[in-house]
DNA sequence: ATTGTGGCCTGCCCGC
DNA sequence: TGCGGGCAGGCCACAA
């Protein structure tokens, strides 16, 4: 599902419309236009405007134009297609088939220049509907982006938190980007139990996380995504520690299914 | 403010 | 072969 590096890998596809400019905006679900408006209100907004950037801040991808900001929201299942070239081919637990029925908002730019080329179109396909789009999103609602966290900011995060260690890293208020199979395999990495409250880490156990944070972000955006962790494939009700062996525990917590192993994550 | 819970959405997989 | 139940989790509303 996408967290944060997928999203980075939908961010680097989106720049390629950058520069360009909105000819039509299609958003024929009401359900995926969010923040109060309507897909007549994102229309009007959006229409003539040109694309002058795309950012992200944890899950949330930002298209930048000389109009409003347009957010942009990938739920669980929401893939970014652009020019018709899916930005990521395969998505956990998602499905592999881009159904047209599945198209929930989508940008048409305009042809650009004598050649009369086609003008393109930035897409998202998203069967579950869990995504969504919205103008000028609440950026500051999220803390700090996980791909840059520093260790100053980290610490900040988990100050007096009674939340479980899990729970608090999962929190797009506190540290943005993070989901729940990356915080699976940086708590695993880390050596860390994630039921653990967020707030009785020590210090030398907060620099540890702080450096397996950046190793597995870094690593995993090289593979290619969230799910090509070291943990992933032992994710399961029998799975087993690829460290020591030992049976992983399954639990909820923080409402995500957890997987952990009992004998090296204290 | 903090923390926890339930519901939303729907494709897919398993067991019958 | 079809059907029903459970599962996946990002996000939000709501409760205490």
């Amino acid at each position: 599902m996408p967290e944060a590096l997928e999203v980075e890998l939908y961010r680097r596809a989106a720049e390629q419309v950058v520069g360009r400019t909105v000819a039509r905006v299609v958003a024929p679900d009401a359900w995926f236009v969010k923040g109060g408006s309507s897909p007549a209100q994102l229309r009007r907004a959006l229409s003539g405007c040109t694309v002058t950037a795309a950012r992200r801040r944890g899950k949330l991808l930002l298209l930048d134009t000389d109009g409003p900001v347009l957010g942009l929201r990938f739920g669980m299942t929401g893939r970014l297609v652009v020019d018709d070239v899916a930005a990521i081919d395969e998505l956990e637990y998602g499905s592999r088939r881009d159904a047209p029925a599945w198209d929930r908002f989508a940008l048409q730019f305009a042809p650009v220049g004598q050649a009369r080329r086609r003008g393109g179109t930035l897409r998202i396909n998203d069967s579950r509907r869990l995504g969504g789009v919205e103008l000028s999103p609440d950026e500051d609602a999220l803390g700090p982006d996980a791909l840059t966290l520093s260790f100053a900011e980290l610490d900040v995060a988990l100050a007096h938190s009674a939340a479980p260690l899990k729970a608090r890293l999962l929190d797009q208020a506190h540290i943005a980007g993070i989901g729940n199979l990356l915080g699976d395999e940086i708590l695993w990495r880390a050596g860390l139990d994630p039921a653990r409250a967020a707030g009785s880490l020590t210090a030398v156990e907060r620099r540890r996380l702080h450096r397996n944070l950046q190793r597995v972000l870094a690593e995993l955006l090289c593979r290619g995504g969230s799910h090509l962790g070291d943990l992933q494939d032992q994710r399961h009700r029998q799975g087993v520690c690829p460290r020591d062996g030992a049976n992983l525990l399954r639990r909820t917590i923080g409402g995500r299914t957890t997987f952990s192993c009992p004998a090296h994550q204290l």
